[in-house]
RNA sequence: GCGAAAGUGGCGGAACUGGCAGACGCGCCGGAUUUAGGAUCCGGUGGCCGGACGGCUGUGGGGGUUCGAAUCCCCCCUUUCGCACCA
């Protein structure tokens, strides 16, 4: 394709444009309290080599959102930076005996290039880049602030092991008993590991999901389910014989309690190891043990093993019916979570019901439903979960079971053998990682003074240079003897640095605040600057993150704001879920071979056709399929924009506004305009892109029409020679200012050029969202359909703003409505907000 | 199993608080231009009947509310997503 004058040339175009807003500046802002900001956001990639345009799309929604808001007078912050730390990079590292660094400075650099061809308005100069010591030497910061409020902690714990990745993992990142980055199935540890506290937060993160009206609700309820908040008592249990000790359980139905003929103990409990030392046979007794703990721990979890348990010949007695009930160890009870004990109420908990049916068990009923018959032991077939009154219960009987929660636990209480509580199954985030490439831990290990705080002024703990990776088993920096030996800070003794890694996911969790100071080296970020900027109003990024870097990050937030380093309790005001781009009805990837690479698309049709595709195609938190074909549709709509204006934009961009002598047609164009920029700007807000393109493509339609009938249009002959009548010219310069610029934010490489051709030389920078006139985008006559009995008869074309009288009686002397209604009654007319008139006739 | 969202032409998708279903794009068909192809410009395009005016039918299926339902209510089917022994 060799470009002519008229053709509409990309490449030439798009990279004018870049080179100007780099040498302006065009996109870095700072603070300013004396204008309105905006906090426009994206989530910040991994450098994994290659944007493909599954990523685009997610930058392009942004692009969209802070161009328009830019040039609604905000004043916008639209950063962009990397989440460098990870696995990949080791991996490479350890294949291509690369260093991560090089490895992941190398595939920034490429990405950044793509993303820059691409015009995205990011201001770079706030680039972060997570790897860097400037920046992970807050991590460090931030986990010795939470270390000293007890937030972040270290503990023995069993731990999701992934065996392919050589690291432990948090329950967030766990999905369906499968590592969320490789798949492998994840084997469970015992480890000391580092914790930070999120559990302190749960209530706060629960009810803080009732004010992000904001946010998908699909994402408030995966938060909530995963904080899993459910109210309950604990209740003491006394274990008979030697040893004597308490069992507690944990329960959400006290009320049950009565019917509670057994005690059930995770195989994780810490009182089966000493029962099995006192039974008869303690080999035995552990052997069964292992076993069940050693069954798989996904299928533990999804309940998709057989319920097994066998009696442990000890009796405990239920402090409510003073009964004594046998103890027994059930792998089905989780070790991790209330209390690893539960009592076994059979008749009202089918899991129950079903475990002492297989071993004979007794059930006893002691909730009856209030109507329909009662129920009895030996005729169940399965539990009775729901709502009734109690029997059999002592002083209890007869009261309503939601009643007997409440009195059963104050009961409880008084007597001193159990309390009310809350249980979350949310658990505290492990962040230990036995990995190289991430965030230092800052703590060293003295024999004498236990865990010591590496002092602040000795931050950042830098990686030290490993060259050989293995990717085997044990924290790499523990074979760096240089940074293992290090002296206590306290007692100055020998002493050894922590070997584990942070999480990811930390880096993650605050990176949208050092945007706002990205080179502020007394602290992570200035909490004057940052009151400023955040919260941030606009977050998209991928759902896949819904309770992963989204929960992590509103746990930071808020323990940011109890540092005194923010004063919001949310940090994203708004979110979008966007939909991934599927090609030939799979997710790209590498493997697949499937993948579209961005560069390829520019090359033959540039940045702006792409640009647009991706927003035209479907709403933004739809999945897209990729088709060439409407790859191509958008070009064509380029196309027809350019071959429409650039001729033309010399001959107009003198033209008067548009005044009084207009003719029909002129005034529908002048009105479509005027339409046009409402249900743009009106779409813009609400992030409705496809529809906002769809009423651009509308516009440039009408124009071709009005250019066709004025003969100035592509289709013309000797489009040159055409008179202009002066009232058209005005009409068109109208039409194509606002046009391009509510284009801007879609293909603001093409927008920009034409701006300048239709006589601005000040760019895109200096002009402002075109404000629709209501008188002229309101319709002067308008097609008002008429229904008899439901069905459109006929149309009425009326001036507005007639009374519903009139248009009932024009309505009924129209001759097909009369057709209709021949030899018929008229039982009723309703006329709908001048709209609509609707006939029933008998 | 539980919960949520969705189901509209050949395809992607429009339709604000119930008011002309199918905007816009892709694809397809026809015309103009062209030596030809491509590109471009114009027109047509849910289905059935009719030469046209028009008529019938139509938003997963079935019922209901209403002058009027893609939209609200009930039942069912399908798909996607989330949760799934959490006591």
């Amino acid at each position: 394709m060799t470009p002519t004058v008229s053709d509409y040339a990309p490449q030439t175009i798009e990279k004018k444009w870049q080179q100007r807003w780099a040498e302006t500046r065009a996109f870095e802002v700072s603070a300013d309290p004396s204008k309105p900001k905006f906090y426009c956001l994206v989530m910040f990639a991994y450098p994994s080599g290659h944007a493909h345009v599954g990523h685009v799309r997610n930058y392009m929604i942004g692009d969209v959102v802070a161009r328009m808001k830019r040039l609604r007078g905000f004043h916008v912050i639209h950063p962009f930076g990397w989440d460098a730390f990870g696995l990949p990079a080791e991996n490479a590292a350890i294949q291509n005996k690369l260093h991560p660094r090089t490895w992941t400075l190398d595939n920034i650099a490429h990405m950044k290039g793509q993303l820059q061809r691409l015009g995205i308005s990011y201001a770079w100069e706030r680039e972060i880049a997570t790897c860097l010591p400037e920046y992970y030497r807050w991590n460090q910061w931030i986990f010795l602030k939470m270390f000293e409020r007890d937030l972040a902690y270290r503990r023995r714990s069993t731990v999701n092991w992934c065996p392919s990745c050589q690291t432990v993992l948090a329950n967030e990142q766990v999905i369906d008993g499968k590592c969320w980055r490789c798949g492998s199935d994840v084997d469970a540890r015992a480890l000391e590991q580092w914790f930070f506290r999120i559990t302190a937060y749960a209530d706060q993160l629960l009810e803080g999901a009732d004010g992000l009206t904001e946010w998908p609700e699909k994402v408030l309820t995966m938060q909530r389910n995963w904080i899993g908040r459910s109210e309950g008592a604990r209740v003491t249990f006394t274990l008979v014989g030697e040893p004597a000790a308490p069992i507690e359980v944990f329960t959400t139905r006290i009320d049950t309690i009565y019917g509670g003929t057994f005690v059930l103990l995770a195989p994780e409990h810490a009182l089966v190891d000493d029962i099995a030392s006192s039974s008869g046979d303690p080999e035995g007794f552990r052997e069964r043990v292992r076993r069940f703990r050693a069954q798989d721990r996904t299928a533990r979890l999804t309940g998709e093993i057989e319920k097994e348990g066998f009696d442990t010949g000890r009796r405990a007695i239920n402090p409510f019916s003073g009964e004594e009930v046998p103890v027994w160890v059930a792998n089905f009870v989780l070790g991790e979570y209330g209390t690893g004990a539960v009592m076994g109420v059979p008749a009202h908990d089918q899991r129950d019901f079903e475990f002492a049916r297989k071993y004979d068990l007794p059930i006893r009923i002691v909730v009856q439903p209030d109507e329909g018959p009662p129920l009895a032991a030996d005729e169940q077939v399965e539990a009775h979960p729901g709502a009734g009154h109690l029997v059999a219960s002592g002083e209890f009987s007869g009261m309503p079971w939601a009643d007997a929660c409440a009195a059963m636990t104050q009961a409880a209480a008084d007597r001193k053998i159990g309390e009310g509580t809350v249980q979350y199954r949310l658990k505290d985030w492990g962040i230990s990682r036995q990995r190289y490439w991430g965030t230092p831990i800052p703590i060293v290990h003295c024999e004498a003074c236990g865990l010591v705080p590496v002092p602040y002024e000795d931050l950042p703990v830098e990686l030290p240079d490993v060259t050989d990776f293995t990717g085997r088993g044990d924290s790499p920096l523990g074979q760096v003897p240089e940074f293992v030996n290090t002296i206590c800070p306290t007692c100055g003794a020998a002493a050894r640095r922590e070997t584990d890694t942070m999480d990811t996911f930390v880096d993650s969790s605050w990176y949208f605040y050092r945007y706002c100071d990205p080179r502020n080296d007394t602290l992570p970020f200035d909490p004057e600057v940052a009151r400023y900027w955040t919260p941030v109003d606009f977050y998209s990024g991928g759902v896949e993150h819904a309770i992963l870097h989204l929960i992590y990050s509103r746990f930071f937030c808020r323990v940011l704001r109890d540092l005194g380093l923010v004063a919001h309790d949310e940090p994203f005001t708004r979110l979008l879920t966007q939909g991934m781009v599927l090609k030939d009805g799979a997710v790209m990837s590498k493997s697949k071979g499937n993948v579209v690479d961005p560069d390829d698309m520019m090359a033959t049709y540039g940045a702006d056709t792409l640009r647009l595709y991706e927003t035209f195609v479907a709403p933004p938190e739809k999945e897209i399929e990729w088709t060439d074909t409407g790859l191509e549709g958008s070009f064509r709509f380029l196309g027809r924009i350019w071959r429409l204006v650039a001729p033309l934009a010399g001959r107009v961009q003198a033209a008067a506004p548009p005044a009084g002598e207009l003719d029909d047609a002129e005034r529908a164009m002048r009105r479509k305009t005027h339409v046009t920029i409402q249900r743009v700007s009106s779409d813009l807000e609400r992030v409705h892109l496809n529809t906002a393109v769809s009423a651009l493509m509308e516009l440039v339609n009408d124009l071709y029409a009005l250019c066709d009938r004025a003969g100035c249009g592509p289709a013309s002959r000797a489009s040159e020679a055409a008179e202009l009548r002066p009232a058209t010219a005005s009409v068109l310069r109208e039409a194509f200012e606002a046009l391009v610029l509510l284009l801007s934010p879609f293909t603001p490489h093409l927008a920009e050029e034409l701006w300048e051709r239709l006589g601005h030389g000040d760019g895109l920078a200096a002009a402002s969202w075109p404000e629709a006139d209501p008188d002229v985008a309101k319709a002067h006559t308008l097609v008002v359909p008429v229904q008899i009995n439901g069905k459109v008869r006929a149309r009425l074309t009326v001036e507005a703003g007639q009374s519903d009288a009139d248009l009932e009686a024009a309505a009924l002397a129209e001759p097909q409505v009369q057709a209709h209604i021949a030899g018929k009654t008229v039982a009723k007319v309703v006329v709908a907000r001048g709209r609509l008139v609707s006939v029933v006739v008998k």
